[in-house]
Order: C-alpha cells, then structure tokens, then sequence
DNA sequence: GTAAATACGACTGTTTTGGTTAGGAATTCA
DNA sequence: TGAATTCCTAACCAAAACAGTCGTATTTAC
C-alpha cells in the first residue's frame, strides 16, 4: 500500500500553503516551482482541494491559491479524501459469499480512517518548523556567537 | 483508498484455508469455485503467499493448498504484505525538500500498520463462523423445535 | 504410465496514473 | 478600454499497473 504521486503532490502543497497561511496567495507557478511539482498537474491538484473546500483562490495578478480553513482545522485524511476519494476496504466484498469479510474490514477501514483524522496540517506545519529551525537556524542565541 | 482486487481475493482464500485449516489440503480449483475467483489468477496469487510463508503446497492427487502457520499467527497486515508489498508512505518523500513530511508519515505509516497488524486471521475466522451460525443455525437448540 | 495437481513464465486487454496542451474566464491596473 | 496576470476547464496522450489467460513443465499418488 502506497500513496500516489498526486497525493504526496498533495501534501506538499498544503503544507507550502499552510506554512503561508494568513500571508498573500499564492500563485500555482510559485508553489510548483517551490516544491518541484510539474506546474499544470499541481493546478488540477489544487481545484480538487478547493472543490473539497480546503482550499481557495482568487484571480487576476497577485491571485492565487489559499487555504480555505486554518490548518488546525485540516485533517490529514480530508486530504487524501480530497484528492484519492475516501478510504474504502469493503467494496466488493459486499457481495454474498463475502459479507462477512466486509463487516471484518469495516471495523479495520474505520480504524485507518481514524489514524488520519487525528493529525492535523497544524501538526504537520508545527513540525516542518521544527525540523527547519534545527537544520537552519536564522537567528542563534547571541550567547553563542 | 481502496483494496486491490488482488488483495480481496487474497483475503478470501485465506479466510477459506484459516476454516478448513487441519483438514485435508484444497486444490486452487476448489478454492476458485467455492469463493468465485478466477482460477488461474488464483493461483499466482496462493504461489505468492508461499513465497511469503503463509501457505504451503502439495502437488499431485489430493494435493493442494492449506496454511503454513495456524491461524492466529497470521496477522491480516501479513497478507497485505505478501500481495501488495509492505505499507509504504514515506516513499517520494525523502528527497531532501520533502524529508520534514517523510518523518511526519513515517508516524502515520507505523499506526495503520499496527491497526493491520493487530488483527489476525483467527479472529476473521471466529467472525465468519458467529456469522454463518447466526444466518443459518443448522443444529437449532432442541428448546425451540 | 497416467492422472491430478502445483509451478512458472509469457502474453494480452483494460484501466489508472501522471502529465501535457490549448484555450476560456475573471481580476487588476494603467 | 485594454493588456497582463492568474485561475478554470476540457481534451488529449503515453506509460505503467492491474486483472486475467494460456501453455507447458514438474511433482506426486496410484
């Protein structure tokens, strides 16, 4: 099990947005550019989330994409669903002679679901600041210097 | 997120091997008829879980296939694993300007495999059979005839 | 030897994925 | 008004993955 590349594309935009988030648009160019993300494929990518509500734009010079929602307020998994459809590990075991098994993977999907629904891109902005900080830091304590 | 179809087969047969387990061995042909799997395809599929150690084999008359190992040390993730390759979210993401979400997923990587790897194919088994117990008891208790 | 079964590899058609191209519509600013 | 900038939309394409088949060799039991 692994994810698409549409998906990790994903991600990596909106954490770029969330890191931005309250400061100006950004344009789809910018963000592709930033994250090496082919430019035309990261714009489909970006109507998706905003067609899940996630994100929002507006046109015209100095436009751009947004997040629609502060980052706390954005699960990881309404990502995934935003982007691959939702986690799914019963269909077509609904039929008949496997019900049983659907009912079984029922218990497991919501369980999955759950480990995405509980982090958030706040954590995951919180922490891409961390890691930043500790590789590069911009401004040492002066006792150090 | 879905399964695919390969997977769900998998866990079928599995199923079928972990009910009949300790009795005689069942032919691919069996298994392809009473779980409707496509035969042939159901064959590379129960080679590749013995490549894994789930299922062993025996050729000629009577022969077959029967579990490698009893059914509650069969984890469900083990089946995941054997067909579809280990879970993987971190893939993609090591490039150096994505490393800070490789370390985040590597987070959510490990709890969806502890959630797979939590249940076993044991408890599908009791499930399955509390199941077909409910829908068609064939030795009703006396009390009620 | 013959029949029954697995083992193995090559092959094929369809779907999904990853991505491009071209043009239209909205917004800003001069 | 008009030109520049940007999002929006749809059609298109190549390559890979997926689902499944076919043919044949090998092992085993009788």
């Amino acid at each position: 099990m692994h994810l698409s590349a549409k998906l990790k594309y994903a991600v990596c935009a909106m954490l770029e947005l969330g890191l931005q988030y309250r400061q100006e648009f950004v344009s789809v160019t910018a963000l592709a550019e930033k994250r090496s993300i082919p430019g035309p494929f990261l714009e489909k990518l970006l109507l998706d989330l905003k067609k899940a509500g996630l994100t929002t734009s507006r046109r015209g010079p100095d436009g751009g994409y947004s997040l629609a929602l502060p980052p706390d307020e954005i699960r990881i998994g309404d990502i995934f669903t935003a982007v691959d459809g939702p986690v799914n590990f019963t269909e077509g075991f609904e039929r008949q002679d496997s019900s049983e098994i659907a009912t079984f993977f029922a218990d497991i999907e919501q369980e999955v679901r759950e480990v995405l629904n509980t982090k958030t891109l706040h954590e995951l902005c919180c922490h891409a600041r961390k890691l930043k900080q500790l590789s590069q830091p911009s401004h040492p304590h002066p006792f150090f210097i």
